[in-house]
DNA sequence: GCGAATTTTGCATGTCGTGCATCTTTGCAT
DNA sequence: ATGCAAAGATGCACGACATGCAAAATTCGC
């Protein structure tokens, strides 16, 4: 992990951003903090801040970088008595559970994502990629003893990519991650009234019998 | 619907806008047109286009507008011996087969949309609106008698209104929209290989039955 | 036609984002 | 330790995006 002087500072320089931008942005309003205000707060010139985020607005999205790559080995290594939906849910509900634990500049990058709907929907947008790999996962969970896709087209562009998938893995990697985001909504819109897993919880319950209509 | 010249202009300069958009994104690449070529070809000021898209990026997203109200009237309207789901899918399938006629412009724009991620992103989260609104609708058919939500928080904001919604319609609403968009994905990257409609429809049959795994 | 309302337009201003040349820091071999 | 090569940081210039404001043009109701 911790490489060079190098690779520690440049994880240190971007840290640094992020968490000025979200403390600023927590402060003052996210559309209201400059590229200046935050490169300034966290101490390099503007002209860095481009080098580590292609957009001003690529400093609060929400990474997950490794997030990914945990549900998708969590998903191939559930037990094959489950299905994909139950192995999906857990694999999910594991890592949201780590998640919740960092609290402290989680929740200050919640509010301002809450607050600034256009960048919700850039941190959504974000995920939708790790969508794509999420289902080739899922493709590969099925059919163990294949090819794994990833290493089939891997020298071929997102676009050959997509086309190799089946629609049941893209289904159901698409539906689980618009489950999480449902489940995350309704639960901070009625905060405190119910535990996150529950509601987790019976979104899949949901999924699993086919969406019935609810008693009255 | 067209009132006076005034409302006939404006939408004729919005129109020549987007269609402006399209045709020089299709040609050079949508990251590559300027707001001030799109103005130029469309015959108006820089400035103006501002004064109908708040963003450049804006002019390329599908917009819509009618399209989520008729899917919500066609969702009320529906047989009251459809499940939710049901009657959902068949009020989408409806506005899409309609949309399918369109095929000169809207086809265009699909490809920009391929072409650009960027944008895409934008057009989704652009329909993550709907969801809300159709969402309500879902609530609605549940429960005829009940006064309709819209009406009974239409002076509250935003957050009010999506915190009065309960889990269930949220979750028909999203993961309906979901099946939209994996039903399009799936469509175009087989192309010609399977009719849209039958693609639509397996998609809807494995939401229905809990997403089971497929036979091997 | 005529005044009021609305829309379009140009101009000024500030921020975003990128390419390029230069300077500093880090890694590595001697 | 010392010097060299690689990589990151910085400043500067420049074009595009976006907004506010006031003046000019267009449309509406009469």
């Amino acid at each position: 992990m911790g490489d060079g002087l190098r690779e520690r500072k440049k994880r240190a320089t971007r840290a640094a951003l992020t968490e000025a931008a979200v403390r600023l942005a927590a402060e003052h309003g996210a559309e209201k903090v400059t590229v200046e205000a935050i490169s300034a707060a966290a101490g390099v010139s503007v002209r860095t801040f481009f080098n580590y985020f292609d957009t001003r607005d690529d400093v609060f999205v929400l990474t997950g970088a490794e997030t990914g790559a945990h549900v998708r080995r969590a998903l191939l290594a559930a037990p094959a008595a489950l299905s994909p939906l139950e192995a999906l849910r857990d694999a999910l509900a594991a890592e949201l559970a780590e998640a919740e634990q960092q609290h402290e500049l989680w929740r200050l990058h919640g509010e301002v994502l809450r607050a600034a709907p256009h960048l919700l929907v850039r941190t959504i947008g974000a995920h939708l990629a790790d969508e794509t790999e999420l289902a080739e996962a899922v493709a590969e969970r099925l059919r163990p003893g294949a090819v794994p896709l990833a290493a089939a087209a891997s020298a071929a562009c997102d676009e050959e990519r997509r086309k190799a998938l089946e629609l049941y893995p893209r289904l159901l990697a698409a539906v689980a991650v618009t489950a999480v985001r449902v489940s995350l909504d309704h639960w901070c819109a009625r905060q405190e009234e119910r535990a996150f897993s529950d509601v987790f919880q019976d979104v899949f319950t949901l999924l699993a019998t086919g969406l019935p209509a609810p008693p009255a």
